[in-house]
Order: structure tokens, then sequence, then C-alpha cells
DNA sequence: TATCTAATTTTGACACTGTCAAGATCAATC
DNA sequence: GATTGATCTTGACAGTGTCAAAATTAGATA
């Protein structure tokens, strides 16, 4: 019962996720391979082919984990239909992908979705989690939309900002930690500009 | 003269970057390695190696032209003042993007900003790139912002925004090739309708 | 023209990667 | 107590980027 080496692990696929993650988040996506996550978790090179079919797979696991998180802070944040709370949800979403930047690379990154081959389960949050943001924004702004005006085309637009500005400063190319802040203010404030004053303002 | 197998390439410097370009398309980033190069260019796996530090130097010189090409359609683009080619730009700017994904990652993904390390003759024509935009931008919005714009903010919300659009259909998660002209021409409605009215309106 | 030098290219090698096949070990069931 | 199936290991292979040392050649120098 005690932890020394044994020949079966007994909670390996727990312990792959977990390290795998520790893992990520040290030394990034290109420093996260099998053989240094198996040696972690004290285990030879392919006894994680006994409990992810192969990399991709368990990268699809660690994934959806954290798109897990991200839906649940969406909806936390959007639940409550608070008057003005579009600027805390921009901003919840921007701490949450600075510091997990390592994560919300793999979960929007090309290295499941373009070379490998994200899992149904992947794609299902993924979705999920968009609609859930499609939903939480279009009752914030019932009713302050212009005229021909799809909420559908703004979820998706408006997405597309903040993930624009997340991938720019995560990558470093052309927005800083420290201007971030002051370009999604901006940004928030244009589309506000744009509505019709909410009912109880 | 003749092209027959010679020990010294003669420009073996221009055959890489050739040769990397369409290897590049064909395979994408991940299937653009040293050695199947070298094999193109019909010389050993070291070679290259005199022509370009490492693989990050070669990588940065397909970046620096292809940006090239970029910050001149950015010029082009903008440089004619017309009254409402903004959705214009914007369309040719994910025209550009779609029909040259490998490089517009190859631009923007972290393969060189994050993991590698960009040249200083790739940041320099990627913030000239940026820079020329938000020049460009300012002419086209002059007197048009609200009070409290900061024109370099919007300059840089706007950037995201198209980039978030291009970086979600090339890597195809929310938006497809479809629905993204349906997307921008709605996140570009969104911001005129912030807009005061053009003097020539 | 002959020689030297420096640029260019090659071969050999190393460490690292993901993954397959075959064998070893163990837990639980019949 | 024997068997079965899950779990893990060892060995192997092809592929990667990159270094060191040797080979080849073009161009400058004498």
């Amino acid at each position: 019962m005690a932890s020394t080496a044994r020949y079966h692990h007994g909670d390996l696929h727990a312990t792959l996720l977990q390290e795998a993650n520790r893992l990520l988040n040290e030394q990034g996506i290109e420093g996260l391979s099998l053989r240094k996550l198996a040696e972690r978790a004290g285990v030879s090179r392919t006894a994680p082919y006994h409990h992810f079919k192969d990399k991709n797979a368990l990268l699809c696991a660690l994934a959806t984990q954290a798109f897990g998180q991200l839906d649940e802070m969406i909806q936390r944040q959007l639940e409550r239909g608070a008057k003005e709370n579009i600027q805390d949800f921009v901003r919840e979403y921007l701490r949450y992908a600075t510091e997990h930047p390592e994560q919300y690379e793999l979960m929007f990154g090309r290295t499941l979705w373009k070379s490998g081959q994200p899992s149904d389960e992947l794609k299902a949050v993924a979705y999920r989690s968009f609609r859930h943001y499609a939903e939480g924004l279009g009752r914030l702004l019932q009713g302050r939309l212009p005229a021909n005006t799809d909420p559908l085309r703004v979820a998706q637009a408006s997405w597309a900002t903040i993930h624009g500005l997340c991938r720019l400063v995560i990558d470093g190319i052309y927005v800083n930690r420290v201007d971030m802040e002051a370009v999604s203010e901006q940004a928030v404030a244009l589309i506000m500009a744009a509505l019709k004053p909410a009912k109880n303002d």
C-alpha cells in the first residue's frame, strides 16, 4: 500500500493528466513530451499508451478539462444579468487566458484543431462554451441591438475580438499585458456606443 | 552551367526560401522539416546551415518575406482614403489570411513569437505593418471618433478583431469561411454605428 | 598559371521525439 | 489453483534539429 515502486501504478490515468498539466505550465506545449511525462509519473515510455490512444488523445483530454473550467467561468460571469458586466466578463476572460496561457494555447491552438484531430468530446465542450457565451451575451444585450443585427454574428465577432486580443498578448506580438486592459475597454466602449440605451439606464 | 548535379549549388539561399514556401503550403508548418527541405533542394541535410543559422532563422526569413507582402497590401488598401473602404480592407485582409493560411500562421503563430525567437528584422516589419495599419485607419476615421477615444487603442482593438477572426477561421474553430464575411460585416457595422458621420456623407 | 584561402557542401554522430510489437508482471475471476 | 485480461516494460524504428570534422570547390593572390 505504500507508495514505493510497484509494477501497477494504481491510478496512472489521473496522474498522467495531473503531471501533464504541470509540465505544460512549466515548459509549454513544445516541452510537453510523452517521455518526459512518463518519467515524471515514474513509469516507462510506453505505459501512457494503455491509458491514451496517443499523444493527441492525451492533449485532447487536457484541453477538454480546461474548457470545462472556461465554460464554468463563462456561465458564472454571464448568468447574473447585471447591468454593465460585459466589461467584467472581458476582464475575467483576459485574466483566465493570461494566467493560463499554455492551456489557452492548447484549447484554441492549431496543435489540436489543425495538425491533430480534436476529439468529439473536445469539440462538444468547445462549442458548448461558445453557445453559453452567445446565450449569455444575448441576454445582456436583449433589446439593445440596432436593427439588422444578428445576435449570433455579434457573439462571433465579439468573441473574435477577445480571442484575438488574448492571442496577441499571449504570443507577445502587438499588445502587452499592460495595454491589454486599455484596449479591451476601448473595444467594449465602442460596442456599447453602438447600442441603444438599456431600459434601466 | 547546366543544372546537373554539381558540388556548389549556386544560389542555395534563394532556392531554400522558395522550396520552403512550397513545402509550407503543401504540408504546413508541422511538415516543414529541414531534412525534407534539403532533399527538395537536392542537397545534404546540413547544407542549409551555411545559409541560415538554424531552423528558427530560416522561418524568420520566410515570415519576414510574407510580412512584406501583407504590409504592401495594407498600404495599398488604406492609402487611398476612400469613404467606406474599411469593409474592403477587412475583406482583403481576410482573403489574404485564408488564401495563405500557413504563412499567416507562421507570421503570427507562437512558433516564432513564443517558442522560437523572432529576428530583429521580423519584429521590425511586423511592427511596421501595424503602424501602417494604425496610420491608415487613423486617416479614415479622422474626426469621426467619439470623445475619449484613443486612435491607437482603436487600431489595436480592431486589429485584434480581424486577427482573432482569421485565427478562428484558419484553425477551424467557431467560424467557417462561409460565415466569416457575415461576421466581419457585422463587426464593421457595429463600429461604424459608434462613429460620428463623415463630413462628406 | 600555380597556390592559398575562404566559402560551401558532405558524412558521421548524438540526443531527442512518437509509436509499434512482443514479452513480462500482476489482479481478479472462474 | 489455473486462466484471462489489464497493465507495464524492453527493444526497436523512423523521424527530427544540430554539431564537429572532413571534403570539395570558387575566387583571390602571388
